[in-house]
DNA sequence: CTATATACTGTATATAATTACAGTATTAAT
DNA sequence: ATTAATACTGTAATTATATACAGTATATAG
């Protein structure tokens, strides 16, 4: 999906605002007014360059027919197990799908991680929870990390890290802390866990 | 607000699909299409008697300019601190609302609480967590459930429940058990634990 | 140098859509 | 017995909207 334009996604941004404000959306004049067009055409032509790169589908003859296209970026993925090896989003990890629901989780999610085992019940982490995790942020010590050690998706928290050791603890007394050394063993931080969901109590 | 006649639910179903479908609402012709109308007065009119019964609004002159109003529907509030007294959803207590994400979280849950201390850490519910409560659940043995003891509203694990006797348990080795004796004292059930949301983690 | 994309104005028109007006018929309430 | 609400048909007018066509101007890619 090609890239937008700045007041193509300016165009797109005003044709959410609309449905989230009043529940459809806008017509060429409405969006023309508001961006201080002097002609609907100025927007029929920002919203056929919006269609053509993916965007938005326009329903010819319908009023305010703007569908928008990009759904996958409204739902968060929840990842079950994951399998050794390949990425944590390849799609077969994905056990299913949710949407974002911003008022509640201010935070950003980039996945859903349903929780094995008991190694993080001390704080309050159960098997079968659902930990809401944020890619972009960087392991921060103390905070709790989604870590891969050779293949293996881990949840703990983050107790050292440095060039060649990095501790990660489990938060439940019967475990031993992890240590690895990132020379030695593949490590990698696939994000850090910023919201909990317990479907079931 | 007054209840609907059957055709009356069966065209504002039809909007509520439309929205879902599209993204956007039906127009008159498209509703007497739908359901058959030869006329697209006859769906007009039904708008009309849809709206003074306070379900929809119409925005005169726009094009498929039908919000839908019951959105008390599809926000579930999130409690704060009780205020003695009075019932738990009264206005005063409500810190927001969230709107609904009936795909993550399956079962209904009436209102979220946030909650104070740390009595039950032991099940992993901590201060400042969100639970989801469900008003309808009959209080189990062995449950998490929201009590009211004379004005005071916790949240404990029932243990033991019967004609002149009940206990609650805090899942914290901390704190004692709660027995209070019904003919005695004020006691009412809020609703039972169904989820659990952990904003910051 | 020449397309191609972006970003508009300006005009015009067919058609989509709202909405008023005039009816008919049935049922429930006063 | 009469009024009000429900549930429509049928027609028509006004306005809302999409959308085509003809331009202008700038920036970017080949």
């Amino acid at each position: 999906m090609k890239n937008l334009t700045k007041r193509q996604e300016e165009i797109l941004n005003l044709i959410k605002t609309h449905i989230l404000d009043l529940g459809f959306p806008p017509t060429r004049a409405d969006i023309a007014n508001t961006l201080g067009f002097k002609s609907p055409n100025a927007a029929e032509q920002h919203l056929r360059a919006i269609e053509k790169k993916g965007f938005i589908k326009i329903l010819s003859g319908a009023s305010r027919g703007i569908v928008l296209n990009d759904s996958s970026n409204d739902e968060i993925p929840v990842i079950g197990l994951v399998a050794a090896g390949g990425p944590i989003l390849a799609q077969e990890n994905i056990e299913k799908t949710v949407p974002i629901s911003n008022n509640l989780l201010s935070e950003k999610i980039d996945f859903y991680l349903r929780v094995k085992g008991d190694s993080m019940v001390d704080v309050g982490i159960f098997e079968e929870d659902l930990i809401g995790i944020n890619k972009s942020i960087d392991p921060k010590v103390g905070s709790v990390v989604v870590a891969r050690i050779n293949d293996d998706v881990t949840v703990k928290t983050l107790i050292e890290i440095s060039k060649n050791k990095v501790v990660l603890r489990a938060e439940n007394e019967n475990y031993p802390d992890i240590v690895v050394d990132p020379t030695v063993d593949q490590l990698a931080f696939e994000g850090s866990c910023v919201a909990l969901i317990r479907e079931s109590i």
